[in-house]
DNA sequence: AAGCAGGGCAACCGCCACATA
DNA sequence: CTATGTGGCGGTTGCCCTGCT
């Protein structure tokens, strides 16, 4: 059996927000709070689906929003996160307040690639390119051939990680596919634990899933 | 000045995990 | 235990802007 559709789509509205729109949405989330993104729209008076109400305000509108453009050391992090974790955007951005999950994968994906293959690294795997002499090579998993969304192998073999959300088993700590990565970053110095999430009160409240996605991953970096 | 190409970014889509009835 | 609803995530698309010819 299908899916039932997360809105009626003959009756919303796509493309570009308008401002009346934004303000809107704002209006209702400064009154109301989050939560509840289904039913928001029409509450709102809004014809959006939820998840673009959502989408909008996570990416655009919410008020801790840092915009504007990237920092040399916030580069630097998104590098070595990414070398971490893979493409897990929503935890990369965890670590960045004011930055969102799709302001990063944008930037990783228009300036980050780029920078990485200028100074002659795989923006994939971490590696230098071509006559990378780690001939260890042979089919190391790259952090990005994760699985998408199980059990999040945050991979990392040097480091115990315990899991105390998780009631899926939670994180996999795998022999580690990206043991490797250590020797790229030898004045990195990593604290690696779950515990709260240090990330906005909102962002908090909304995170009802208890997976690798909302068990924070702390990452200092020293 | 006009046309074209490429880059940047906002937004959409489809899938998945979790909660709940 | 199963079916369904909802929220969240990552990948992708497409529009718009800017720079180049």
């Amino acid at each position: 059996m299908g899916r039932s559709p997360c809105c009626e789509k003959a009756h919303t509205n796509k493309g570009a927000w308008t401002k009346e729109e934004d303000d809107r949405l704002v209006a209702y989330i400064r009154a109301h709070g989050e939560g509840c993104w289904r039913s928001l729209p029409k509450a709102a008076g809004l014809l959006r689906c939820g998840k673009s109400c959502r989408l909008r305000w996570i990416n655009y509108l919410r008020p801790d929003l840092k915009r504007g453009n990237f920092t040399d050391e916030e580069d630097e992090l998104i590098i070595k996160l990414h070398g971490l974790l893979g493409n897990k955007w929503s935890l990369i951005a965890a670590r960045l307040p004011g930055r969102t999950d799709n302001e990063i994968k944008n930037y990783w994906n228009t300036h980050i690639r780029r920078k990485l293959v200028s100074r002659g690294i795989d923006p994939v795997t971490h590696r230098p390119i071509a006559g990378a002499d780690h001939a260890s090579s042979e089919a190391a998993p790259t952090p990005t051939s994760v699985p998408k969304r199980t059990t999040t192998p945050f991979a990392i073999g040097f480091v115990d990680i315990e899991d105390k959300s998780s009631s899926t088993g939670g994180c996999e700590v795998e022999p580690s596919p990206s043991a490797w990565q250590l020797s790229e970053f030898p004045d990195l110095n990593l604290e690696l634990s779950i515990g709260p999430p240090s990330q906005a009160p909102e962002q908090q409240k909304s995170s009802r899933r208890q997976d690798s996605s909302s068990s924070t991953l702390r990452i200092q970096l020293l």
